[in-house]
DNA sequence: TTGTACGCGTTATCAG
DNA sequence: CTGATAACGCGTACAA
């Protein structure tokens, strides 16, 4: 059904019918008429000529590495709240932390086309770097700074030292922590040289093998701590890099070193509520996934609207959330 | 960058451009110069006019009611699986549980366009049916049973009502029930009524009051057995339709009524890792999200491919997980 | 107010 | 093997 048949049947010229449908000028019997033939055949304008017509589509693409995480839905969840006001549209495409995948879809992204990208970043490439320089369409970058580029990030460093502070006053002796591979900035390189940084300035450091390194995962999370626990009778602490990898840890430790349970504390990031609801919360860090997504929205059709003169970059803060303090009330 | 730009840069026509990229014939000398200028321009095809002209994507549009949900990301990763092994990429949309948007994001697909649609449903309304009779693209359901139309679904009422029989035997006296809306007749329906049924047979039955219906999430689980633990000191057992809202129900129990732990056992649905993971696991059920988005996926690749001749509803078994016996290890 | 005619970027056809 | 040229479905000057 084309608008070409609409017009036939409504006895008018397919002018008229565009007319009909994007509000031009239609006289009131042609009108009806048309109504009437596209109630009928339950005729629906091909978007995709449209745009091809229009150039643009009121649509945002937003690239994530997996969905199975309550972070990153905190985040898309922020991005369709702006959308949606704003009248656009989000299509996700997940990568399964693959960075081939992420450029593949930006690239159909890019040409399908939408009017602007999101991306929720891990590692960032020079690949990926070279593609978000050299794209036609904006894109914003939320988790990860790039200098130069639009992004939205938290202060992951910030945090961690926090963190860190914390852990090294708490009084505990053997720390442990499992972090995520350093070639995210921010997840890996930051968290884990905040944490350190904070341990140092309380005069503390970590033992030799007492830092791993695991994959996004709660098995991963429960490997390590697993390694970490069979091989050193006497941790106190294990600080981890996400809330899900703590999750590994408090497994560990309740399936195979039950003994341990009272003398072990695990601290995470992200503030979980899944976690949090189950286990009554263990010392993590609040970052405003919900603001970055919506920060990051609202750059990205400020842009795709009015344009672009200048990059920006923008940091968001943090809580710590939980802490000893807090869990007297229990 | 265009189809035409390149070829006159190259000296050639479009046509043999494009053969060029699609692989028809053009010499060796030609097809050097052409590869050289798409080097040098960094030329892309448009997906969009292409698609315009040849009227298949390689697209498949997904359709979820919310990302952050662990059942949910099992079913897309068995979809995902198999588009990638066909070649085919997947766009995901998600309506916050809005039978609204999930209308609006079919048309989207319909007419962006893409070559097939799964949608994971929860409820589907008389709308829902309509469109889905009427489309004009192969659309695959998953997670409800639709007579007459392509679906794959899980055995909700068998896999309540061996719960409901593993529960009435349990010896559990005062058993309350947490469910969702009827409208969603899997989830809903399907589990409330197999666990009636399977207490039935054993001569058990609830008591009313004892049966509230909670939303989708932790935090409306948390309420309903807040309310339930508030009003009934005596509760044995509480059964969950979901491990999410079963979530909520052990979070109830450790802030509010912490004396009542030991007295008082959680059953849920679905077989969520996470809280498997921190709590050693609640008695559930395991279905096979993976299996259904497998399923579904390559049911829908062979319509597309093959085209349809009669409908397809194909449904899933299940295990029940973590009973009484398996706990006693720990 | 209306309709004709053209262009958006491709691919498919067909005559050379 | 190659290159015009006609679609694909729509929006929009422009002329009527």
């Amino acid at each position: 059904m084309t608008i070409k048949e609409i017009a036939r049947l409504a006895g008018v010229s397919s002018a008229a019918v565009s007319r009909y449908l994007n509000g031009g000028y239609v006289s009131e019997e042609k009108k009806e008429k048309i109504r009437e033939i596209i109630e009928k055949t339950g005729y629906r304008p091909s978007i995709q000529a449209r745009n091809l017509r229009t150039r643009q589509t009121r649509l945002v693409g937003v690239v994530v590495p997996k969905i199975s995480s309550e972070t990153i839905s905190r985040v898309t969840d922020g991005i369709g709240k702006i959308l949606q006001e704003k009248g656009y549209q989000m299509l996700l495409a997940t990568t399964d932390n693959n960075p081939e995948k992420e450029l593949e879809y930006m690239e159909l992204f890019e040409n399908y086309p939408v009017d602007g990208v999101i991306l929720i970043a891990t590692i960032l490439t020079r690949k990926h770097r070279k593609h978000i320089r050299e794209t036609k369409i904006p894109i914003v970058v939320i988790g990860q700074h790039l200098e130069g580029e639009n992004c939205v990030y938290h202060d992951d460093y910030g945090a961690a030292k926090e963190m860190g502070i914390y852990v090294g006053k708490s009084g505990k002796q053997k720390i442990a922590y499992i972090g995520v591979t350093r070639e995210d900035k921010a997840v890996g390189t930051g968290r884990e040289d905040g944490f350190l940084s904070g341990l140092a300035k309380c005069g503390m450091k970590m033992k030799d093998g007492l830092r791993k390194e695991a994959k996004f995962t709660m098995e991963s999370g429960y490997e390590k701590a697993f390694e970490l626990l069979r091989d050193n009778s006497d941790i106190d602490i294990i600080s981890c890099a996400t809330d899900t990898i703590a999750a590994g840890a408090l497994e560990a430790i309740q399936k195979d070193f039950p003994e341990r349970k009272g003398s072990i504390q695990i601290t995470g990031f992200g503030d979980n509520q899944f976690l949090k609801a189950v286990t009554g919360g263990i010392p993590t860090v609040h970052f405003g996934y919900k603001t970055s997504g919506v920060k990051g929205a609202e750059l990205l059709i400020d842009i795709i609207e009015n344009g672009q003169d200048i990059s920006v970059q923008m940091k968001l803060g943090y809580e710590i959330k939980n802490l000893q303090s807090e869990k007297k009330r229990e």
